[in-house]
DNA sequence: AGCTATTAATAACG
DNA sequence: TCGTTATTAATAGCT
């Protein structure tokens, strides 16, 4: 049904073979339709392209998942009972997964160790210990920061001082001799270093 | 397309309708097989006649399960029941537990810690500590068992030698007494306490 | 079921 | 990419 009959083979030319793609599928798709009104029955297609695009039709007085219920009620039709148990399977495998970390916590927080034999002890309390040392050096790190802070922040009142020392001084001259002029006064100092002072992200002391 | 156009309307004579339905299934079915062939693409279909009789095809290239998978992984796609999401769901739950739970191993054990906060250690290092006193306590546990057990074997030794020394000087007189009835002497000792020593379960010293 | 007059789908072209 | 048309394919009604 064209200018000229064709070969039901793989159509090479891309342009073509995705024009041809597209009316053939709306034909399937309009002789879906027709088939669902005239004979009362329920039809779903579902289409992909050679491009990987989609297409779908689903009769009307139905959907598909209920289409695809009644299909897997049929014996030998099984659609995603497979899935299904891959689901299970990852489930189950998971919830191993977390038991043993569930075991492996309570041991470490000092839970359920009643029916460990010594030998299993010794390297729980290594990985304590290990735990212990890693927190507090956390721990000293920040204590320095804070110490490091404060003697930056220390540094930096002495320089304030000294400037504001020599402000008044200028001031109190400039009262007795300019009067008008004491703002402009600018002593020399090393504000180069006028750094901010280190701020970890202390939200307590 | 037939010996007349007709009106795309319910075909009222039983008979006829599924005369038709035959037909025209079979005509959809050869085009799906069709456009498969001819445009490389995959295609399921599934069809129920008024009678309730199913039909169907997938293209050879693919199958129906994994074309569904395929289909419902378009955004706003969803064939699978409420039994597949209940399962889904369960499976986010467990996963996010599962990473929760890594994240305070990881935590106790020192790991990654680097970007907590030093309100954050503290209950950490109060685990830790909580962890490795329970530790120390258990062993020190076994420890007491290993040490009662010693004194219950030295206690035993002590019996033991009682009874041979008394079963020796027994017998020494035996042979220059009676000679014959040595083995007949029980030395008068306080036999109740023979008790099995407690035996924990060590595995190792 | 099979046949065929007729309509519908569509391949090639513009 | 879209519409047109010559031609083939599908099928309605009949046997």
């Amino acid at each position: 049904m064209g200018r000229g009959k064709i070969e039901i083979k793989g159509i090479e030319n891309s342009t073509n073979r995705q024009v041809t793609f597209a009316k053939r599928r709306n034909g399937i798709i309009k002789k879906a339709k027709e088939i669902s009104v005239l004979c009362e029955s329920k039809i779903g297609i579902v289409v992909f392209s050679s491009m990987g695009k989609m297409s779908e039709y689903c009769s009307l007085n139905t959907s598909f998942p209920s289409l695809l219920e009644e299909y897997q009620q049929h014996p030998g039709k099984k659609i995603w009972d497979a899935k299904h148990e891959k689901l299970q399977a990852e489930i189950d495998r998971i919830k191993r997964e977390n038991d043993n970390m569930q075991i492996e916590l309570r041991h470490l927080k000092g839970d359920d160790i009643n029916s460990l034999q010594p030998k299993e002890l010794l390297p729980i309390e290594a990985a304590l210990e290990d735990g212990v040392a890693s927190v507090r050096n956390k721990q000293m790190e920040y204590l320095k920061m804070l110490k490091l802070n404060g003697k930056i922040l220390e540094e930096e009142n002495k320089k304030l001082s000294y400037v504001l020392h020599h402000q008044q001084l200028a001031m109190e001259g400039n009262r007795n001799r300019f009067h008008q002029r004491a703002a402009e006064y600018v002593p020399e100092m090393p504000t180069a270093s006028r750094v901010q002072p280190f701020q970890p992200n202390l939200q307590q002391s």
